[in-house]
DNA sequence: GCCTCTAACTTTAGTGCTAAAGTCTACGGG
DNA sequence: CCCGTAGACTTTAGCACTAAAGTTAGAGGC
């Protein structure tokens, strides 16, 4: 998901004649839920690519932008600790400790002991590090919102509202317990 | 996007939270479109986790699973050249070279040196491989399938139909005019 | 027929991650 | 008080990846 690096132009064969193989293959296949799930996944690896791509011109990484979005999400005094902003971000604290490193290296943000609690570190948002989050953040709804040109307004609320269903979905069917998804045993 | 290892629980402010959070910060915001696209995101992220949980049942990666399936697209014999599945999957081909060291080291292919022309190598699906990905096709699909059970016919279709519109637009917006890199018929 | 050139991989160096062990501050019980 | 323990980060070891340099087989020029 976070990258600092290039990846490689990725060039898979054309969504139908996926689908047309997998069907050859796999005689189960529903074609409709094959082109939801396919189309889903590629539309997002693609967006990445091209939000990555946006905030290179910028100077900072996917990974840095995904911290800097967190930061100013907590709202001000855009402080959080790195425990803490390790768990939103789904990263190990170990990770968080290196990336805050360059971060600061790079004035993004700053790094100090809380003076209350000197076990503890308090992470804060610099005015560069919000000035860059501002020009991303203008960047990536300017792409967003050509992305969806195309879509009437009834298009988008329907769009948005199967999607928030299937996201309670999937984040309803937890890990272990009774959820259907995982026992397959 | 492709790992062995485990990643570490993500932990987010609800959608709705992180919509509002956004206005506050970000006056020009159109909630619609950010819904959208936050979803998208979410519900790929999660989808994700549960693919790799699911195919780690089988005792194989997510990365090793993307190898399979791209051999088996390939259509029988199922033989690519590294160089082709690093293509295919949005790889260098040095990781390729890895990749397929350890799958060759797992039994779930084989690699050998085209008799032809030994500069190539050729990487073969075994049986074993064969069988591992169709065990992973089965869950895969029985998730899909659980996953889009709300949906009626209508909604699928229309899912669908815009999630195809998006893909095409994104992969239409190529980055700086070269070649298009989507037509390998 | 050698010599260069190119294509297709492999190897090396360096990055960013996870897992696990280590460090350091505060707190609480004897 | 002093020691032990817990919590919050940091450090170390190892892995998968990218970028770039290295290797090797076949193809073409002369």
């Amino acid at each position: 998901m976070s990258d600092t690096t290039e990846q490689p132009e990725l060039q898979e064969p054309s969504l139908d004649e996926q689908i047309a193989a997998y069907q050859r293959e796999f005689r189960d296949l529903d074609p409709q839920v094959e082109q939801i799930v396919s189309a889903l996944g590629r539309l997002n690896r693609r967006m990445n690519v091209a939000y990555g791509r946006q905030v290179a011109a910028l100077g900072i990484s996917n990974a840095e932008w995904e911290v800097l979005k967190t930061l100013v999400l907590s709202g001000t005094p855009y402080r959080l600790g790195p425990g803490e902003l390790a768990k939103r971000l789904g990263l190990t604290p170990a990770a968080m400790t290196h990336r805050i490193d360059r971060m600061a290296g790079e004035g993004l943000v700053t790094r100090d002991r809380d003076e209350n609690n000197r076990v503890r570190v308090i992470v804060e948002l610099t005015d560069e590090g919000r000035t860059k989050w501002l020009e991303a953040m203008r960047m990536a709804t300017t792409f967003e919102e050509d992305l969806l040109q195309d879509l009437s307004g009834d298009e988008r609320g329907a769009l948005g509202e199967i999607l928030i269903r299937l996201l309670r979905r999937v984040e309803h069917e937890q890990p272990d317990a009774g959820g259907r998804l995982t026992d397959l045993d």
